[in-house]
DNA sequence: CTAGTTGCAAATCATTTGCACTTGC
DNA sequence: GCAAGTGCAAATGATTTGCAACTAG
């Protein structure tokens, strides 16, 4: 049950807040999990939900303040969004494809710990983001 | 002499392109060697130089192509450009004073390259930054 | 009822581009 | 001399904001 989210995150569980979480988790269960708020937009649109694009915007913005949802910068100008799983991962980017896949790696976070300590810095956050050519076999669907 | 590296890119050796070189060059040797497009177009400026902003855009992206400059996409929207040291680096970036420290971890990199292969993708590059505070005696200057 | 939300249009910010005017080679 | 480069102003694209109209609690 959604709505329980979005009031414990301190918001009113209004129609465009339900719609784009819904969205969002769907996306979720696909191999697309990763979305501009643009991409959003449309899946709205393709649903007839008249929502406007800045309220997409603003929603996902308060998902990001109320750790619903992630917020990654990858390279190429858009914010990318995805549901917040609750257990940290990084991303390898198929630049050809724009496929993403996640990982994590126990070793290096571990050495990313040691960095930070050793420089007197206290961590708040990271990003690791590869970027490549994955191969010919999953790189099929190319959209955009 | 800069105007080798300028001319060795396939550039004509003009005065905006030795200025912005020269700039970036004064900063490698400085505590904040990684700028945006903005900095640097102020930093003319304040050299008497009449140089326009979309000129500043053209020269970085032209070194960028051509191997002179990095780019990278700090949190915070504007790009942040530095001279290409010729080795590769990682980033420690503090989110209070915008300090940016550099690091560079062996392990860290082949676990990436362990990580990129297992799964079949091609590494092209990578960008591994940490965000968090540094320590007090290091954090004074607040700039911006 | 009323503070929080939304939609839309207009504003903003970083960056890019069109074009007439220079300037290296 | 002429292709390449520049300055400026206008265009762009992503995101944000002002504000009057709505709606959840």
């Amino acid at each position: 049950m959604e709505s329980q989210d979005i009031r414990k995150a301190g918001l009113k569980v209004t129609l465009p807040r339900v719609k784009i979480l819904e969205i969002l988790e769907i996306l979720e269960a696909s191999e697309h999990k990763h979305v501009t708020a643009e991409d959003v937009y449309r899946a709205l649109l393709s649903k007839e939900e008249e929502i406007g694009l800045a309220t997409v915007y603003r929603v996902l913005t308060q998902f990001e303040a109320a750790g619903l949802v992630e917020r990654h910068h990858f390279e190429g100008g858009q914010s990318v969004f995805e549901l917040d799983q609750g257990h940290h991962h990084d991303h390898i980017v198929c630049l050809q494809c724009g496929r993403v896949e996640e990982f994590m790696d126990q070793t290096i976070e571990d050495c990313q710990s040691k960095i930070a300590k050793k420089r007197g810095f206290e961590i708040s956050e990271h990003s690791l983001t590869i970027y490549g050519t994955c191969v010919k076999e999953k790189c099929q669907y190319r959209e955009k």
